[in-house]
DNA sequence: TGTACATCAGTGAACGCGCGTTCACTGATGTAC
DNA sequence: TGTACATCAGTGAACGCGCGTTCACTGATGTAC
């Protein structure tokens, strides 16, 4: 039966909610358009009425997802607390333990690689606002301002130390979780110490 | 038909390379066993005279791929400059387009992560052997000794940062070459810059 | 404001396809005598 | 050393299953008059 406008539009977006959920728990491989529309509440069928295909449905939800984990960042612009807040509730357990409500670049990356070029550039998009908003709050610049070529540096290999060490922590919990507390403590303690390089 | 020992052998090993190498480029869910198998020069049936399942090959494979990553390692403890190269190779667009050869950790964690703890547990010990052995090679020691908290810290800043670096090139290769380039050269530079942490 | 009807969001059965795994069979190997 | 035969690595057809996608259908919505 077909359902008001406003149902359709909260639909689609409880599709994409749960899209973008079950794929950083899961991978993209690894759940079905079925499992993400019952999930959502609905039947399958209905999926190609919102989404051309699957690599579509995708494209969105991780896009979903990167405005999500970036809008965070903002008002954070101003002091190094909400900085340090950050990158250790990144480096922490909980966030090791719930992908699904996490960084999409830690859970998503090794994906989005073996994709098409089109979700490679939903990718570079987020990863490169990433960059650009956490080099802000690193140099404690307002808003709309650019930040310093030392400040981009050091907000990527910050970025690039936190996705790894969050993935690495991952892949082993289930193993060894003394050696993933250890990542992520090691790393906390290392990133937050010096609030500037010397 | 029946073949000697040495070729069952060799025939076996042909499963692992090509299931370490398939599984680096495209995923643990990305690649059949038959794909496995044709590219060993075999049909799908006979792979279970050699592995309980597809588990069980998975995991002899990462155990293989990380046995390859580790050893190129050996030999390394003498100098920096052995460290300095190393690091110029895993950060570089070559390594970043051949996951297949590449290391483990950066092409397989986040599936290792999403499947069960047998395998956590072999990419715990190979993530583990592989700080150990970097350490060593930071701080100058020989191939038995025991590094110091302080290398074993340093060594796992550098492999999160490798790993994370190596991974986000690579989910923004085929999108924002520019981009993915950028990320490699600075973290590149930044690892290679400060010989040891002031 | 009321009525008639075209629209279309959502349903659920069906499709072709590729997956992991099983199994009867083959025939060279390697052992027992 | 030769011969007879049991072993078993590898083959290829077949299986059940879940996937992404299609499609005829339903019936509430929203528009035209």
């Amino acid at each position: 039966m077909k359902v008001s406008k406003a149902q359709a539009a909260e639909n689609r977006q409880g599709i994409l909610d749960a899209a973008a959920r079950l794929y950083r728990e899961h991978g993209l491989t690894g759940v079905g358009v079925a499992d993400i529309t019952r999930d959502a509440g609905l039947t399958h069928g209905g999926l190609y009425r919102h989404f051309e295909n699957k690599d579509a449905l995708v494209r969105e939800a991780c896009a979903r997802a990167f405005d999500w984990s970036i809008a965070p960042l903002d008002g954070l612009e101003g002091g190094a607390d909400g900085l340090a807040a950050r990158v250790a509730g990144y480096l922490s357990p909980q966030h090791r333990d719930h992908p699904g409500e996490g960084c999409p670049a830690a859970a998503l990356a090794v994906d989005a690689a073996r994709a098409g070029s089109d979700l490679s550039e939903v990718f570079a998009q987020g990863i490169e606002r990433n960059i650009e908003r956490f080099a802000r709050v690193i140099e404690g610049l307002e808003a709309g301002a650019e930040p310093s070529p030392e400040g981009r540096t050091r907000a990527l290999q910050m970025l690039a130390t936190m996705v790894g060490g969050l993935v690495l922590a991952r892949a082993t919990a289930a193993g060894r979780p003394a050696l993933s507390d250890q990542i992520l403590a090691t790393l906390r303690e290392h990133l937050l110490a010096p609030p500037h390089r010397p």
